[in-house]
DNA sequence: CCCGCTCACTGGAATGATTCCAGATCAGCG
DNA sequence: CGCTGATCTGGAATCATTCCAGTGAGCGGG
């Protein structure tokens, strides 16, 4: 890839116009490690890193995030969503039915193949997404 | 299309080794009049037409018949699972971000566009599904 | 036509992810 | 260095869905 941004994290949060503190700059630490993490991931890493922090305080910083722009937030069905920092570009997910765990895939047609839906029953439609189902390795 | 099931319920049920309940003939009838219902929306109707109804039969009922094949269950990310009768077709859908009302979308080019993934990490990959995110009508 | 073997349904309680609330605390501008 | 509003704490609440144990109803065999 071109860059994964090597910026530190005090910078990505400044430049998103975020005030810069600990909590925040441990979750998006923590998900430079685990790519794809849920919110309990980042829980525990941010306490391993921090001590005692509040289930809100993780999900506040993944809000204020996401919303930046700074982390994409996944929701597969059935399993517990999923935050990662690779944004901006639309990139695909495959998910493990069995364990949730997720993998990115780029896009294999290149550019938005099937983003024009034939009948859009009167919907402003906006974005597309595709989600491959499967199993992963460990899984299998 | 070639046929979109004329059949009464009662022939589903009984071609799927399933056995023909009040409830379970309730939640095909509340499905044909409301595609894309939700698992409340279905308990309103079959109550609506039966008396009192436990939330867990409704929710068996369900079950049971996505696992027969009469239904298909689809789960948008924050909203609800909704439940459609149109199966074995590879359609895909539209979701109203504001309400999460449904639409159908034919695939736009024909066949799995862009089915298989450019890199798969491993994963046994079996489905590919698409989602479309805007604005129903109503909402706009 | 009746019997019994399952599977279906009832009602109530539990789960798990996420959110709401009110008050204490901290970042960083002026 | 003090303010002000954003952030964090802890606990309770919400919502969709599931688990559990007991009662009841389909339907194939006798």
């Amino acid at each position: 890839m071109t860059s994964t941004a090597p910026l530190p994290p005090e910078e990505l949060l400044r430049g998103a116009g975020l005030r810069v503190t600990a909590t925040r700059t441990a979750a998006l630490h923590a998900l430079e490690e685990t790519r794809h993490a849920t919110a309990d991931d980042v829980l525990g890493s941010v306490r391993a890193r921090l001590g005692t922090v509040s289930v809100q305080a993780v999900y506040d910083v993944l809000h204020a995030l996401t919303d930046a722009g700074l982390l994409r937030r996944i929701e597969p069905a059935g399993h517990p969503a999923r935050y990662e920092r690779r944004t901006g570009d639309n990139h695909h997910h495959v998910v493990c039915r069995s364990c949730g765990a997720i993998g990115d895939v780029d896009c294999a047609v290149g550019h938005a193949p099937c983003l024009t839906p034939s009948d859009d029953n009167g919907f402003a439609v906006e974005t597309a997404e595709v989600t491959y189902w499967g199993l992963c390795p460990r899984c299998r």
